[in-house]
DNA sequence: TTCCGTTATATCGGCTTGATATATCGAAAT
DNA sequence: ATTTCGATATATCAAGCCGATATAACGGAA
């Protein structure tokens, strides 16, 4: 059923909630606010719009109201002149096509949004980055979720180290230390953000002994 | 001419610069020791050798010297036997076909470590883990790149965040937070590296302009 | 009036992913 | 001795993403 962790899709479902938008808006916008944590090419925003479109999770609307039709100079016969008066109607006076989330589509924001899959580690920042619209438990159970992939990422990483039966290049020593520095502050960071929604949403089960075997194992 | 930064056929041919291996091997060996950096699946593993064996990069070599070949109990005629023959001959006695890296192969390794093209962060990792078979002069210029592009990446973060014409959500506001200290780190990071490589290499062409503008525009 | 950068949509080839299929090997359990 | 099971090993598929490129209308500056 779940169509696995649709980050662009989430994207733009999420910003449509907000306003209605064209697709070079989206994208605008995308990069603008969301610069620093994702990237989205034309190549797939426009097939993703046109997907989402098909399954009715967004509509085309109405664009400039205000600009009067003008009718076609050419000859065009019937149908065709009816259905291309159609679309300009929706396009506006430049070649735009604004669209609309529906009830669909506000369904498959929250279907995606609550989908436990192993969520990696962009489709998580973009998924917190719309975490308003989840319930406090839900968000606690991903953000946990996520710390224990973290975890069990680092934790393997030391195990493939320890018992490691190469030589490694000195510039991967390098690299490989700034990736483990990298996710220890990732850890550290939602470990904070754990704290933060348990100590504003207060749940008995209490974590301390994961807690204490974070602060054994990864210790930097 | 040049492909792109590839650097999943980079990866290939640089272990293979160790020593020879099969695509599985090649597998176990990228997430033993890089696994914190980079993953590969097997549907672009195996075509990417197939695409380095067809460009005569890669070949395949003896597997097992030691196991004599036993012949087909089916009947097979003529070409396509010897066909079979010569396949399992570089196969050894379990479905294994080993590769090793030509000189072409080394010439193709050479060409993508060298290649200037904006490079992503996570192809970036990937050259520097390799970096000890680059020129000093062109590992310190791929530093200092990959430290403009992250700089230019803030400083345009920063410009639409300052004209910000839109309500930006909370938890949208804490993800952006962390990555950019996130950034800064990795900035940091690669300040560093740059001055090492440099009192190692000492060049005349001080970049303390550049040291200063940094301490301006990016203290966290 | 020309010129050019921005707005706007769309498509293409090539590559990656996650899933799945197939088959052999080796060692442990029954 | 035989079954069973996890590790080894290669391969393919549909679906999706990226970078590049094409097309064209708009709007202001020269």
């Amino acid at each position: 059923m779940a169509t696995g962790t649709n980050s662009l899709e989430l994207v733009v479902l999420g910003l449509l909630k907000e306003q209605d938008m064209h697709g070079y808006e989206l994208k605008k916008r995308m990069t603008e606010s969301l610069g620093l944590i994702m990237h989205v090419s034309w190549g797939s925003l426009y097939p993703a719009l046109a997907r989402l479109e098909a399954k009715g999770a967004v509509k085309a609307v109405e664009a400039n109201p205000s600009i009067p039709k003008i009718p076609m100079t050419g000859s065009l016969g019937g149908e065709r002149a009816a259905f291309r008066t159609n679309v300009e109607a929706l396009r506006g006076s430049r070649n735009k096509k604004v669209y609309g989330i529906t009830e669909i589509g506000s369904a498959l924001f929250d279907e995606i949004m609550n989908d436990d899959g192993d969520v990696d580690e962009k489709s998580f920042a973009i998924r917190l980055a719309f975490a308003s619209h989840m319930d406090p438990e839900k968000r606690l159970k991903m953000l946990k979720d996520r710390r224990d992939m973290i975890l069990e990422k680092v934790r393997s990483s030391r195990r493939n180290f320890e018992k490691k039966r190469f030589i490694l290049e000195p510039y991967v020593e390098l690299v490989l230390e700034h990736f483990r520095s990298a996710d220890s502050s990732d850890l550290a960071w939602i470990e904070e953000l754990i704290r933060k929604e348990e100590s504003s949403n207060p749940d008995p089960n209490t974590e301390l002994l994961v807690a204490r075997e974070i602060q054994d194992n990864i210790k930097n």
